[in-house]
Parts: structure tokens; C-alpha cells; sequence
DNA sequence: ATTTTTTTGACTTTATTTGACTTTGACTTT
DNA sequence: AAAGTCAAAGTCAAATAAAGTCAAAAAAAT
């Protein structure tokens, strides 16, 4: 059944983003051979609030469609990164960890901004590189 | 997409420029290889009056466009701050400084908490404590 | 046999891109 | 000073590029 197999593309896309991805659904259509009104279908029957995704849009050209898994409980999802993240992490780390949390709706973008400068090499230009670092 | 490049383009010279910039139209046209009413578009589409935008503009010989972003008072306050602040700063202090900030409105709740968490003692409890205050 | 789910396609709405034409202002010439 | 010239920016509508909607037909499940 085409609907399955999309879906299982999807979650197999959103499993490798980390939870959060944007599509073409045209595109995805040609590329899947099907209409491309069967993309909306198979998202707006499978990827469902209830079910804990969000879903929003842009028509028009360059338009996409964007989907994003709601994580597990924020503790759990903090955990994980505390975790990942150890004593010490560069500017350019702490980048892609907010662009994650950010992309996964756990932080607006003004409070990953906020982050961003917080941890800036700029910010802490008094100290040098390993204690900026820790 | 086209004026999403564009829209960049136009916010990273407001962020360099502190929050104000002038440009030619059909100059920047040229650069871009578009024709100039696109930028015309996308300032009208995306640096509105309700996102917080100021547009001026002069046509003729010489003409250019403005555009400000407008949060002069902001700007103002945190300017009073920074200086306030210094080179160094206990907990104590932050907290009392992050009170303000929430008291007038220019942080949230969320916001201040994370800075009083990204600034504590015992976020830092790796380094000692002249360290911490700078 | 009936109900539910899936598939398809025609039509709608929204966003972007382009270009022709209009208006304005500074400078130059009468 | 008035008129003319040219270099901007403004306006608007057509063309194009997406995504959304909805209902009929087909398939699957009960």
C-alpha cells in the first residue's frame, strides 16, 4: 500500500533528522511516482497532532512542508544532551546542538540566540580556549 | 528561493549595521542578478511595518532605500547595562541585575532563568572563582 | 454487504518572479 | 527660474511554482 510506504519513508527521514525535517511534497510525488495530494494524505492522516507531530507549511515557490516530532519529555531529551555534551564543548558544537533543540521546538529562537552568545568564543574573549571550553 | 536569500542578506547587513542600513535598490539588483523590483518584494513581504520595521525610501538620481529596525530603547537600556556590568560579576549580582531586566519587560521568565542557571556557581563549579565572575 | 481507508485528479489559494510602465528628485541647460 | 534629462525607486499585473481542498472512484477491512 503506496500510503505505508510513504509513511515509512517519512519516519525513516525524521529518524536520521533527528525529529524534525522539511519536504517538497512535488517532489517527493515525482519521486515516488504518485500524486502529489497523496503526500497530504498520508500526513495529515498519519502524522496527526494526537500522535505527537507538528505540522506547518509553505505555498508558493520554494514552498515545503515541515514536520517535526514531538520528543520524548524534555527531562529525558535534557538528559540525552547533558550526556552528549560531557565537561567541555567548542563554539561550533554548541551550534548544532542548539540548531537541534531549536528545530525540536525546545527553545525559541531568541533563547537559542541567547545561548549562542552566552557561549560565544566573543563572549568569554577574556579567558583563554580550554577554559572557554569547560 | 530566491527572496529568502535576499531577506538574508538584508538582515545580516542590519545586524552588522546595528539595526540600521541604506542600499540601492537596482545596485543590489545588479550584485544579485535579479531584477529590482524583487527587492522591492521582499521588503515589502517580509520587513513590515508589523515585524517591527521602519521603510523610507528616495527615488532619482541618488535614491536609495532605509530600512531600520526599531528597538532603539532596548538598545538604550541594554547599552546602560553593559556598562553597568563591567568585566566581572558575582551571582549575587546577576540575579539582581536579572530582576531588572524581567521587571521592564525585556526578558521573559524563561529567559532570565536561563541565564541565572547559564551563570551560577554551580553551572560552573568546574572552574574557580575568579574565573566564574569574569 | 457495508463501512472505512486509500488513491486520484480537478480546482483553489498562496507565494514568488519578472518585466513593462509610472513617478520622483537631482542635476544641467536654456 | 523654467524646462529638459537621466537615474533612481514605485506600482501593478501576468506568469510560474508550490501547497491545500474536496469529492468521486477504487480498494481493503469488517
Amino acid at each position: 500500500m503506496l500510503a505505508d510506504t510513504i509513511a515509512k519513508l517519512i519516519e525513516q527521514m525524521l529518524e536520521e533528522s533527528g525529529g524534525a525535517l522539511e519536504l517538497q511534497r512535488n517532489e517527493m510525488a515525482n519521486r515516488l511516482g504518485c500524486v502529489p495530494s497523496q503526500i497530504s494524505y498520508v500526513i495529515t492522516s498519519r502524522f496527526t497532532p494526537e500522535r505527537g507531530y507538528i505540522i506547518e507549511s509553505r505555498r508558493g515557490g520554494g514552498g515545503c512542508i515541515r514536520i517535526v516530532k514531538k520528543q520524548m519529555q524534555r527531562n529525558e531529551y535534557l538528559m540525552h544532551f547533558f550526556y552528549a555534551i560531557g565537561k567541555t564543548i567548542g563554539e561550533r558544537e554548541v551550534g548544532a546542538y542548539l540548531q537541534n533543540l531549536l528545530g525540536n521546538g525546545l527553545v525559541t529562537e531568541r533563547e537559542a540566540k541567547l545561548m549562542a552568545a552566552a557561549t560565544s568564543d566573543s563572549a568569554l574573549a577574556d579567558l583563554p580556549q580550554p577554559i572557554r571550553d569547560r
